[in-house]
DNA sequence: ACAATAGTGTCTGTGAGACAGTATCGA
DNA sequence: TCGATACTGTCTCACAGACACTATTGT
């Protein structure tokens, strides 16, 4: 059997997992729900879909986003194919892992019951503990978490964790949660300096000087 | 339908496609198999295995590379997994390509015959051509090219492309050529100083300095 | 001696990191 | 005026880039 040449081969079944990353109290949260059916039930798990017969990878991942959040023009990419032969107890499912990144803000409603399984996990608490998640989610989490903490670094994926406009404190602080530490400001706004560009406004209402908003270059 | 509460799909064809690149004449090249059957016949293809029910995706890949070069303890890594539903005309077939890296020479029989179909394309050359590949094997293979680059930036991946022992001057022609521009010997050594390790020999017989040998530290 | 390639010393400019200072709001 | 946070100027130091120089082989 050499390349695509072969005529008899058995089907599998393919999933897109959804790796659905916010900020919320300046915090890193992932998008998760509850399980109330075997296997794993009562555990955590990200949600997922399955890929259609006539649906490209990312279709499904927008679809499966859409179904999620409600929300679509929402940045995401693909992450990664887990494909352990029992990573589902049932039957055999290869996923292919999304991450989709939420501006600030946006998901506020899955903590206010607007769905009903739904919530926002902190994710340096859940890989900090040693807290049961359904399937290999955890590793799927960790590997994601480690993409953005990556690319924070060398692009500008950050931006997609902020609104349309933003403040400059605001933008280095969810640097700093993706980075896990604290950066100079005079060195950050260097650093960002030729990403961005003035709008007129200032945010007000403060007991203390405002700050200017900015948004993408 | 959420998450994996879900009973009925349908399920897909899911393969694992192979980018082989070496090096040879100090060029960059990938292994290709010429293809006699429909669709695309007398086209160039990558090399792919399907993905057995019983066998993970790297399981796949480790067969598929043993099967193509004859090698084994090849470096390799999942490079990204195309769906589109289009992709190969005959059905729906999930790509999860996989890039491996063998060092200098250990390809060569591959010109000399010894394996029927297979050769070594240059791939700047393809690329830069209009020549036709099959399916969307040229896109797999800029994406992979395009990694092998970003990568050879911040890790020790061109470590792979050469033997257990080599000179700098080699391994610099290996960087040389994943960058696409010449270095500066001097700061090359500088850089790759901290993650080499002399050994006791050097080259001979040629009309000039011989170079030491080193190995990966 | 010479051609050819291996290997080294050192100057310079750029940019990240660190810190101290100034600016502007509400109370 | 004061507390709090926004914002800026500048020094330093490490490191990549550039280039000139020395070293060692076969012919």
């Amino acid at each position: 059997m050499k390349g695509y040449d072969s005529s008899q081969f058995e089907k599998l079944s393919v999933a897109v997992d959804l790796l659905t990353f916010t900020v919320e109290d300046n915090r890193l949260k992932v998008l998760m729900i509850k399980r109330d059916e075997t296997p794993f039930a009562g555990k955590i798990a990200l949600p997922g879909v399955f890929v259609g017969v006539n649906e490209t990878l990312d279709a499904a991942a927008v679809r499966g986003i859409k179904e999620e959040t409600g929300l679509k023009n929402i940045y995401y990419e693909q992450l990664y194919t887990f494909g352990d032969v029992k990573r589902d107890p049932r039957m055999r499912i290869i996923s292919v892992a999304y991450m989709a990144l939420v501006p600030v803000g946006q998901l506020d409603y899955v903590a206010g019951e607007r769905t009903s399984d739904a919530m926002l996990v902190d994710v340096e608490d859940l890989l900090a503990s040693r807290r049961s998640v359904a399937f290999d989610h955890k590793k799927i989490i960790e590997y994601g978490r480690q993409r953005l903490a990556n690319k924070v670094e060398y692009t500008d994926i950050a931006f997609h964790l902020v609104g349309e406009e933003f403040t400059l404190p605001e933008l280095q602080k969810v640097y700093e949660i993706l980075l896990g530490r604290e950066l100079y400001k005079a060195n950050f706004r260097k650093k960002v300096a030729d990403m961005i560009e003035e709008t007129d406004y200032v945010t007000t209402g403060q007991a203390h000087r405002p700050s200017r908003l900015y948004r993408r270059k």
